[in-house]
Parts: C-alpha cells; sequence; structure tokens
DNA sequence: CGCCCTTCTTGAACGCGTTCAACTACCGAC
DNA sequence: GTCGGTAGTTGAACGCGTTCAAGAAGGGCG
C-alpha cells in the first residue's frame, strides 16, 4: 500500500548486498508488529503488507515466520551485551557482576515479555534450529556464554581450579533457567524473576566459594564428572 | 470410510455417557497415530477419517489438536505410577527409590521420544493450558508429587526438618528436568538421559543428607527461603 | 404416537503458514 | 547496446487447524 520511496542516495555500505534493504524492512516490521500485535496474531500477509511486499518475498530472505524469532535472538543477544557494559566497568565482586548481567538481560527482554512468551514455545522445541541448544543458535549462544566469561574474569572471586573452565557455561544454563522462569512469570512486572535473580545470585556465589571446601570437594567432583559424562 | 459396528451391546458401563465411545475411539487413534507419524505428520482430518467420524465431531469432545497432547499426559501419569510400584514395594533407600521411579518415568516415555520430541513445544508455551505448571495440568501434576512424596516417605532417609514438606515439589521438578534433558536427548536409546539419572541421584540423596550439615544450614536456609517467596 | 430438548454429528468454509512457477530488475561481458 | 545470468519479486494455490450453521439421533413426557 504504502509507495516506498526509491532507495537512490543510500551510498554508506557499499558492501551490502541488492537485497539487504528488503531484508532488513522485513525485519524490521516483523519486530514491530511481533511487539504489537504478539507473535501469533502476526501473520505473514500482515508484516508483507506493512512492509509493502510480497508475502513470497519474506520467504526469500527468512525460511519461515519461526526464523524470524532469530532474528530477534540475536538482537537481544546484541542489546544484552551492551546494557552490560557498565556493569562489568563498575563491579569487581562476583556477585554484584552476575546479578548485574542477569538483571541486564531481564532488563532488554522485559518490553516483549507478552511476545516472547508465545514464542517460547518454538524454541523449546529441540528439532527446531530456533532451540537455544541448536547448532543454528551457536553464534549468539557462545557470544553469551563469553559474557558470563567476563562475568568470571573480571571478578576477584576464588574458585575451584576444576571448576572454573566450567563455570561461564553453568552461568548461561542458569541464566536460561531464569529467562524460562521470566516466561512463565505472571507477577505484574516480572517482579519475581527479579527476586529470583536476587535470591539465586549470593546462593551461586556462596557455592562457588563452598566449591573449594573439603566437606564438599568431593560433591564438586561428582557434578564434574557428571557432567563431563553428559556433554558428548 | 470404515463402518462402525452399531454400538448395541454395551452393556459394561452404564455410567457413560452416549457420546463416550466415540471419544475414546479418537482418543485412541489419535495416540497411535501420533506414536505411527509424529505430532506434526498426524493430521486433523486423518485422525477423523481413520476414527470413521468427521473433522468437526473431533473438536466435540477435544478444544484442539493440542489437546489431545493433554491425553497424553494423563494416561503417561497413570502408566507411570504403575510403573514405579514395583519400584517402592522392594526399595527402602532413598537413592534407590528415586532413581527407580526416575528410570519407569522414562521407560514409559521412551516408545513416544520421536512425538514427544516434537509436541513438547507445545507444552512449554507459558499461556497453554498444556503446560505442565498450568491449572488445567493440576490433576495429573498433583499426582506426580504425590508419587515422590511417597518415594521419600516410604525411605529410611534424614532429611532437613523444613526442608521436607517441600521436597517433593523440587523432586518433581528435578523430574521435569529429566524430562527436559530425554526431550532433546540425541543419543542412541536415549542412554544419556539414563546417565543424567544415575549421576544427578547420588547429588540429590548427598545433598538433601549434607543438608543437616552445620555448615549448610544457612545455604538450606536461603535456599528455602527463595521457594516460599517464589510460590506466590 | 408426537413433541421437545439435549446431545451428538456433519462438512463446507475461513484464515493461516508455506511453496513455487513465472516474471522483472539489475549488472558485467562482449 | 544487447545479451545472459544472477538476484530479487510476485501472487495464486495447497494443505493445515479450526469454526459453525445446520441437521440427525436419542430419550423423557403427555
Amino acid at each position: 500500500m504504502t509507495e516506498q520511496p526509491a532507495p537512490t542516495t543510500t551510498a554508506g555500505d557499499p558492501a551490502t548486498a541488492r537485497g539487504e534493504q528488503t531484508r532488513q524492512l522485513i525485519r524490521d516490521t516483523a519486530m514491530r508488529l511481533f511487539r504489537e500485535r504478539g507473535y501469533a496474531q502476526t501473520t505473514m500477509r500482515a508484516i508483507a503488507q506493512e512492509a509493502g511486499v510480497a508475502v513470497g518475498n519474506a520467504y526469500y530472505y527468512f525460511g519461515s515466520k519461526d526464523h524470524l524469532i532469530q532474528e530477534f535472538y540475536a538482537q537481544s543477544q546484541v542489546e544484552h551485551r551492551a546494557a552490560a557494559q557498565p556493569v562489568l566497568d563498575r563491579e569487581e565482586s562476583f556477585g554484584a557482576r552476575l546479578a548485574g548481567v542477569l538483571h541486564a538481560g531481564i532488563d532488554v527482554l522485559t518490553p516483549s515479555h507478552e511476545f516472547a512468551a508465545t514464542f517460547f514455545k518454538t524454541a523449546a522445541e529441540p528439532t527446531s534450529p530456533l532451540s537455544p541448544f541448536s547448532a543454528e543458535s551457536s553464534g549468539p549462544r557462545e557470544a553469551a556464554i563469553a559474557l558470563f566469561a567476563e562475568v568470571l574474569d573480571g571478578s576477584t572471586a576464588k574458585v575451584d581450579a576444576d571448576l572454573r573452565p566450567q563455570l561461564p557455561e553453568l552461568l548461561w544454563l542458569a541464566y536460561m533457567g531464569v529467562v524460562l522462569y521470566w516466561v512463565h512469570d505472571r507477577s505484574p512486572g516480572q517482579t519475581k524473576t527479579r527476586q529470583l535473580i536476587d535470591g539465586v545470585v549470593p546462593l551461586i556465589d556462596r557455592l562457588t566459594a563452598l566449591s573449594r571446601l573439603r566437606v564438599l570437594r568431593p560433591v564438586t567432583r561428582q557434578v564434574l564428572d557428571l557432567i563431563r559424562t553428559l556433554r558428548h
């Protein structure tokens, strides 16, 4: 419906391919509609119409409606990293850094809570490329794990030597748990999720510190052995 | 297509309503096709045709295709309870009982692994009545938690007094975690899930025992406080 | 038997995500 | 300039889950 202005004076990134503009247009339109109407209520026809293209054109750039979600992932991850920067600059203690980064993640996701809730079902399907554990999601996942490595590395925490290399991924897993809780969180403003973070961070802090304690070393070993067994 | 024999001599349960036969017929046909073809590949039209009824008739008994999954839940829960009985009769130690019940749960689910994997996405959606945390699923959920209460009650385990009342639900949560892992488990025969159970049960066993230890009592309190905060 | 009301059953129709054969726009090669 | 091939674009068509107005079946009651 809306006439697209001719893409004349876009001399900025000469490296962009011909269809890059259309791709971004479709992606941005989709993200906007998802946020406005929710995932299920946003039809591919509506996205195409609002973007001023044909339905099939959207499928030229994105394999399916679900694949548009992956754009949301990637975008969120970048925003999360940016939102975490001040915390990483400011805080030194492990607990404060971890809490800050977890809160930053939820901060970024909060505006999309309603729509995120409905699409997380797609992410939970193991066969789907959208699963956070899938190969297709390895990019954002690795970046997220790297973020938690920064949380650990920049901190003053003393951690069991064998646990340390595994910890970033475990922290990411904990973050996935927080997100899972957040998705189900029906409390106003998702206050409960904030309480979960504030409650679970001191626990993690305490447990990692205790991991060096003599009585707990066998348990620590047991946990690490199990993890090694389960990871291929 | 196939002629349905007239429901003449069904004098067995006089309490059953008129359409109860049709309901069961549709349910059983759906379960069979789900197992044979998978969830996505089984169309409502195919279910109706195989059952010898009209499409709309299936919707008279089941609100949606997803609602047929709930039948699968309920059925699985009953089978799980039955499969767990020998273990509960035989074993006395907490660890053996817990491991046995967890393995029994996976035993029951194993024949449906492929199809379960594709439908779990529906279960993960918070707004869906199919979520194991939803009100609609409270029946099977309560039954499952009661099963883990039996695991605990019949055992010789000594558990922190404050932890004990919370433990059955926590064990059920752990079971949900095992199922989540199982759903994603691509190892042949889901061997890894078995290893997860065998690895995590001694851990839980050890931690519940350690929960009475002086050094850990503050941590135990912290955990219990957090749980109380998050539960409403 | 005839009546009515509830329960059950039907299948065409709707809107959705997705596919694909056909078409157009662009650009380097000659 | 024009030719050819790649990249981009189109919209009708398909099969799906779901809905619903219409009708059939059954049973209690006069």
